[in-house]
DNA sequence: CTGAAAGCGCTTACAG
DNA sequence: CTGAAAGCGCTTACAG
């Protein structure tokens, strides 16, 4: 039988509301009375019971996402994610709380996680901007003792416990290992499409793909990156001139989202763009283009998985526990048509 | 504030005993009264507290796994993920046994699951093998309230409440569309090492790696597939022969265990083997062969995400609750170099 | 068939 | 600085 403050406070002469007090570090403990109890409770290996401690507090957690607004499929998917962990932890006494803000904004998104701070919520998880002004909130709040962690973008540098997300430096390495080995026997120009260089990730994918694309592909010539600002209107745009100025393109890399726009562009294109495409995350729209063979491979991250990895995350900093580092590593999936889930 | 048991008797003007009754489905409750809870229990909309009733219940969970014995890598990593996951279960009064079963040795599983029933465990996890004197026995353990999930490998046309594992069909295919391309410019042979086509993932991932290959690369000539016995001894042996036999093989798919053996034939043949290669389960062995570029890729299938999985599939059944099947999809993993775990 | 009371392991006012 | 008692939401003997 694992032992109970029942156990400790008859071992230790002592009454429950002590034990409690020495278990939470609470004051108005004599200091010999705390080691005594200290001393017992580690004696008998005892271990909270963290069900009936949140039971008898009435427990409750409360964790806020603060997410970038915009209408690309994967913001979206986010939000749905979160809607419906929110749905699956109802009977956990857990509340998920969701706010958009303004994409790129930086300020607006430490501004932000201020106000979550004095709302007093038990966990931040946000889409990280890399500004000095969102580092300073993610200080704040952990100097509050609010657990923040990013998702999807990390912001190195700052206090916050924990990324949910992948190593977009990784990724691109990735993509630039298949679409190497997808073009292979071609020769030519590989188009790349982003959404912003600004963004952090973005940068991170181009790094990974140039380096590898340099170092185990030298014979293509890898073309300026084209910023289509995530907008699937300018990345249609980007692409189809992408197309119409080099015959010889034998490959296309997008890391960033609007992909709606570069499956139109190519369809378009025809019988000139059959050539391999790698992208990134599995929206609606990639997974059809993967279907009919205008995708050749997409890259993804895990946007439900990742958040409920925030919030397991967030809840054991909550309770001063440690999470399970190796079993919150976001995976890069790699999805082909043959095994999309 | 959600409804409690209170405030169903409350309402209902009954003893919270009656609430338990009805809640519970036990006897000895007049059908009027039943109704009249019932419908307050439905008015309030009431949910129980399933960790409230745990604390009552001093409820504890024993689910028992059993595993294939034998010394190959992805046969270990299974069990250490069992115990892995025992550990940190531990705090939630789940408890994990582990018994091991001679492979392949369709009786001796139906014996350990029968005594499981005995043994009155939660749940019941198997790497199944496909013969009827197993379904009968998770017929059994059904019939006596005892969930079953398989792993790994899975029992169709059995009982089992879920299988946590990956589509074998879908993997095969997923090889060959990636084998396929590697492999590009050049033609020739194909070489695939099974363990063995009595193992019912096998033959699903040879399925599915044929139909792709005849359907999308018809230029390349599979040969006939070798069985390995899952021993590296054997895959050695069979590598080397194969290798040695045919001056224009282009590619090895390995689609069971001990790679061990597979790349020292690789090694040993040195330039003579430098061509593509795709293997299954990323272990020590496979990380490294992909490291230094002897496979291509690897399929994986994540085994501390099936045991995770079946325990909360068993748990889920073992409170009479659904599990969420979208959540516990095992997905294929595709593995480079570039974007190893 | 029904209910009053005690208890699961912990926490929280409140009194001293 | 310390403790007795009540309570979190549910279940379980036991008595009637």
């Amino acid at each position: 039988m694992r032992p109970t403050v029942h156990d400790i406070a008859r071992m230790a002469n002592v009454s429950l509301a002590t034990v409690d007090r020495v278990l939470n570090n609470r004051p108005g403990v004599r200091e010999k009375t705390r080691a005594l109890v200290e001393k017992t409770i580690a004696d008998l290996g005892y271990v909270r019971d963290v069900a009936a401690a949140n039971l008898a507090k009435k427990r409750r957690y409360v964790f806020e996402f603060l997410l970038p607004e915009g209408d690309n499929s994967f913001i979206r998917m986010l939000g749905e994610a979160v809607h419906e962990t929110a749905d699956a932890l109802k009977l956990d006494r857990t509340e998920l709380l969701m706010r958009r803000i303004t994409a790129f904004d930086a300020e607006a998104l430490a501004k932000e996680i201020e106000a979550a701070v004095v709302r007093d919520v038990d966990g931040i998880a946000i889409v990280a901007i890399d500004d000095d002004s969102v580092r300073a909130a993610v200080a704040a709040a952990t100097e509050a003792g609010i657990p923040v962690v990013t998702i999807v973008s990390d912001l190195p540098g700052s206090r916050r416990v924990h990324f949910a997300g992948i190593d977009n430096l990784a990724a691109g390495k990735t993509a630039a290992s298949l679409l190497g080995r997808f073009m292979a026997p071609r020769q030519g120009k590989v188009g790349v499409i982003a959404g912003s260089l600004k963004a952090r990730d973005h940068r991170e994918r181009l790094a990974g793909f140039e380096e590898v694309m340099q170092r185990y592909f030298p014979a293509f010539q890898v073309l300026p990156v084209l910023e289509g600002a995530d907008d699937p209107k300018r990345v249609e745009e980007l692409a189809s001139v992408l197309l119409e100025n080099h015959a010889d393109l034998v490959g296309i890399y997008s890391l960033g989202a609007g992909n709606r726009g570069l499956v139109k562009a190519l369809k378009k294109a025809g019988d000139r763009a059959l050539l391999p495409v790698i992208a990134h995350e599995l929206t609606a729209v990639a997974r059809e283009a993967l279907t009919c063979g205008i995708f050749d491979a997409v890259l993804n991250q895990d946007a439900a998985r990742e958040v409920r990895s925030a919030v397991r995350v967030m809840k054991a900093h909550a309770d001063g526990l440690e999470a399970n580092e190796a079993q919150e590593r976001i995976r890069i999936d790699i999805f082909l048509k043959d095994n999309m889930p």
